[in-house]
DNA sequence: TGTACATCAGTGAACGCGCGTTCACTGATGTAC
DNA sequence: TGTACATCAGTGAACGCGCGTTCACTGATGTAC
């Protein structure tokens, strides 16, 4: 095993702590105003010396996306509880989503707000961003195995287009999943980080704020959407 | 009857060439990318000239904002149909709504995207704002009225706190509608607001995208929870 | 209808700011013999 | 175990940029008599 070094082990603490610092910086100026020399002057360091780390913002960016990703994916998964109730499940993974992004706005806005203009996520991004729907998608897939089934939608209700879509979805994460369950599944994914995103963009002011009571009414019926039995206070 | 000046004229018109040009600009590097001075610029201006118009870059970005709000509530009105059966009315007003909002990209981020760090939305948006959901509100009424009713929810969903909530949001909107109805009205408008979003964000990408078939779904399973009637296609 | 004054639009220069990134450098840490 | 060299982290100065906003000004448009 070869000895981490003094170097390796002060470069791994001090990128962690640059990223540290730029997620407190993004949570106080969004994204857009994340600054190199704002991090660095924070720091204690010289704007220079960040780039022995990240060699330019959009880098340093796309690192806190990638991470804010896997932490989003790792409290949804360590919510799921395989062994519960379908609808114990659902309502443990949404209350975690929303639990997470209301705990990091700023990330979460990087993630599922408006795109950053000027900025291309890079493909890594892919992997951890389909870890949240997988979870969602594997509570909807036990319950159907289970044999609760969601109603089928109208025959009509699926496009030739959309039906070539879901079966190739399905192909890759869903494999013996029927179209309608699959989309449906899809459609819970959009509703819920919708729900979130009005919650925490503002959009709920006026009317259903705080949210907490609506969102517990969402979800139930995100879980009806998707067909999962009635849970313990149904 | 006051005759219009041309100095009147004349300022009415810049200060729509001015909005016109900072949409275009908009439209290419989103708003924190927008500057009175490259506005300025393009019109051939200098950027002092437009504090004439404008008092701040804030009250610029604010009446662009209202300006949005506006349109978006002017395409939904226009594409309903009174007289239109509920769930062809639904429909068509989803469809103004995603049309607009691709068509619109960024002043729609502008709406519903994440909000702009440091800025802060003045009163006025909430009029124009709501005028959107009370589109929708309507669809959902006539079909009430009308006798359609979704199934009630599970007595447990609606928490005391959304009841309250509920039921100030119907004395001020939707006076004699029950409780679950409304609920399930602006949970639709959450979701169809979601829907959008994610398209445009690009959450879709390598799923259902192009999305035209999941949100013609989508759209059919909103007019299912607000319990609107099969329609011709069904 | 004509003149004197007030109002307003647009100019050009300036202030002060913060940004991302580059580069030649010093000095500390690691490696090979 | 000790020395000679290579690697790397961090410095400090600089480049070039664009921004929002202010201010004293000129000249055109409007108004009151």
């Amino acid at each position: 095993m070869p000895a981490r070094t003094a170097r390796e082990r002060a470069r791994a603490e001090l990128t962690r702590e640059i990223k540290d610092e730029a997620r407190r910086q993004l949570a106080l100026t969004g994204a857009d105003g994340l600054s190199l020399r704002a991090v660095a002057r924070e720091l204690g360091m010289v704007s220079s010396a960040l780039y022995r780390y990240f060699p330019s913002r959009d880098e340093l960016l796309t690192a806190l996306i990638l991470d804010a990703y896997s932490a989003l994916a790792d409290a949804a998964e360590a919510a799921d509880d395989p062994a519960a109730p379908p609808r114990a499940r659902m309502r443990a993974v949404c209350a975690a989503i929303r639990g997470w992004a209301r705990a990091h706005q700023h990330e979460y806005a990087l993630l599922y707000g408006s795109p950053v203009p000027g900025y291309q996520a890079p493909r890594d991004t892919v992997a951890p961003a389909i870890r949240v729907p997988l979870v969602l998608l594997a509570v909807v897939r036990a319950a159907w195995t289970d044999g609760a089934a969601p109603e089928p939608p109208r025959a009509d209700a699926i496009s030739p287009q959309l039906a070539d879509q879901l079966q190739a979805v399905a192909e890759q994460y869903a494999p013996g999943l029927p179209e309608p369950v699959l989309a449906r599944a899809l459609l819970a994914w959009a509703q819920v980080f919708g729900l979130v995103s009005f919650e925490l963009f503002g959009q709920f002011a006026g009317s259903v704020e705080p949210a907490d009571g609506f969102m517990a009414f969402a979800v139930e019926q995100v879980c009806d959407l998707v067909g999962l039995p009635p849970g313990p206070e149904g």
